[in-house]
DNA sequence: TCTGGGGTCCTAGGACCC
DNA sequence: TCTGGGGTCCTAGGACCC
């Protein structure tokens, strides 16, 4: 039986805690990070019901001593990177999901740090007392069942799953643990009386996929099994490139699609050309007032990646869903996604005045040079540090390969 | 009183080809 | 004489995750 050297080391409550750490006059108190939306909780608010994701004035209302902070994200890049560095100390076998997690394969390492539940005491120490921020780690035999132990290990815990307890350990849990149960699923899986992984393991797989559709069936049967040994990937290329903007409620002219869609086109297309990429596939969403949103796509013969090229066909794709909702008057946001992407660059012919873009802007800044709707937007409603915290997250894929280049530590 | 920005994967239907 | 089966690609929408 495979041993128990899976780690998902996940921060608690990352923002939350990093302006707590900053801040000390924040600590025990409940604050939520961001504004008109929640983007953290501190434990205190989540204890009052407090999430991210719903909108700050429910927040308020949830919890009246709420405490609003702004956010610093270039702190949030900075101690995320430190706390990787801390977790690249015990094994090279690393894979980042996000800004604040991850998982390690320390199979390799015990020889040297001693068992793999002493690694991730050492790791929740070492990221207490050098960076001074609270990290729960879960140990397990697989990914999925040490994440799960992470959840489980919630707030600053630690959770160890050895080989033969699975079953013991997932069986009453609920199925919202596992990893692609959302809400929906939930209620589906609720309505058939299944609400324990326990249940769900007990469930036949024809029932299961007849609920949930056979892809996504057979996927949660196999992680309710703990049948998924998928492999740490430590580097992974993206399979697609896109930025959004929430624009308030505003009548969508032909001025304002230029306007909004030329600077995500200039933001996506930019990001594109710094990894050497191009896209077939541009896809462009257009949200309403109430939230529905209709997406038109479009697949090209040739990659793309010209900020030119994608801000026309973007503009052109938002007036087809437009025009199949005349009866929608205000639109509430835009977004551009590019996928099918392959290397390579644009002709040199069209590539000229981007690569000239691109040099001053590497030079003086984002807000030096570029097409007028970048110049004249003006600020947007989002920070663009936030922006970039959140690109920095699309772009985690390592390109260091341990595979290849590092000496095994066997 | 309606909510950010970045992604992944799945489904279903239709076009098209052999 | 009116119709099989399989595969691939594309589009639109939806669920979910951090």
């Amino acid at each position: 039986m495979a041993r128990a050297t899976i780690l998902h080391a996940d921060l608690d409550a990352f923002y939350a805690s990093v302006e707590q750490l900053l801040d000390p006059a924040l600590l025990g108190r409940p604050i939520a990070v961001g504004g008109g939306v929640v983007l953290a909780a501190s434990y205190e608010a989540k204890r009052a019901g407090v999430r991210s994701g719903i909108p700050g004035w429910r927040a308020r209302r949830l919890c009246p001593d709420l405490t609003f902070v702004g956010g610093h994200f270039s702190e949030y890049q900075r101690l995320g990177d430190a706390v990787m560095d801390v977790l690249g100390d015990y094994t090279p076998w690393i894979e980042r999901i996000s800004i604040d997690e991850a998982f390690l394969d320390v199979a390799g390492s015990v020889h040297l740090f001693g068992e793999p539940a002493e690694m991730a005491a050492a790791i929740r120490r070492r990221v207490r007392d050098e960076l001074g921020l609270p990290i729960s780690v879960g140990v397990a035999t697989t990914k999925h069942l040490a994440k799960v132990a992470s959840q489980v290990a919630k707030p600053d815990g630690l959770v160890v799953v050895d080989a033969g307890e699975e079953r013991a350990f997932l069986d009453p849990l609920p199925v919202e643990l596992l990893w692609g149960v959302g809400p929906k699923t939930r209620g589906r899986l609720d309505q058939q009386g299944i609400r324990t992984i326990g249940d769900l393991a007990a469930a036949s797989p024809e029932r299961v996929e007849a609920l949930l559709g056979s892809a996504t069936g057979a996927k949660l049967g196999a992680l309710a099994v703990n049948a998924d040994p998928r492999p740490i990937e430590t580097s992974r290329r993206s399979r697609s490139m896109g930025a959004q903007s929430a624009l308030g409620r505003r009548v969508p002219s032909t001025r304002l699609l230029r306007t909004e869609l030329g600077f995500l086109a200039d933001r996506v297309a930019t990001r594109l050309r710094a990894s050497r990429q191009a896209g077939r596939t541009v896809t462009v969403r257009v949200r309403f007032r109430d939230l529905r949103s209709v997406t038109r796509a479009e697949t090209v013969a040739e990659p793309l990646s010209t900020t030119h090229a994608l801000a026309d066909l973007s503009v052109r794709l938002a007036r087809k869903a437009l025009a199949d909702h005349p009866e929608e008057r205000e639109i509430t946001l835009l977004a551009i996604s590019v996928s099918k992407l392959a290397e390579g660059s644009p002709p040199e012919t069209l590539r000229a005045l981007d690569d000239a873009v691109d040099a001053v802007r590497a030079k003086f800044g984002r807000g030096a040079v570029g097409n007028a709707s970048v110049v004249f937007r003006g600020a947007g409603r989002v920070p663009d540090a936030f922006r970039e915290l959140a690109e920095a997250g699309a772009e985690l894929a390592g390109d260091e390969d341990p595979a290849s280049g590092h000496q095994s530590l066997d």
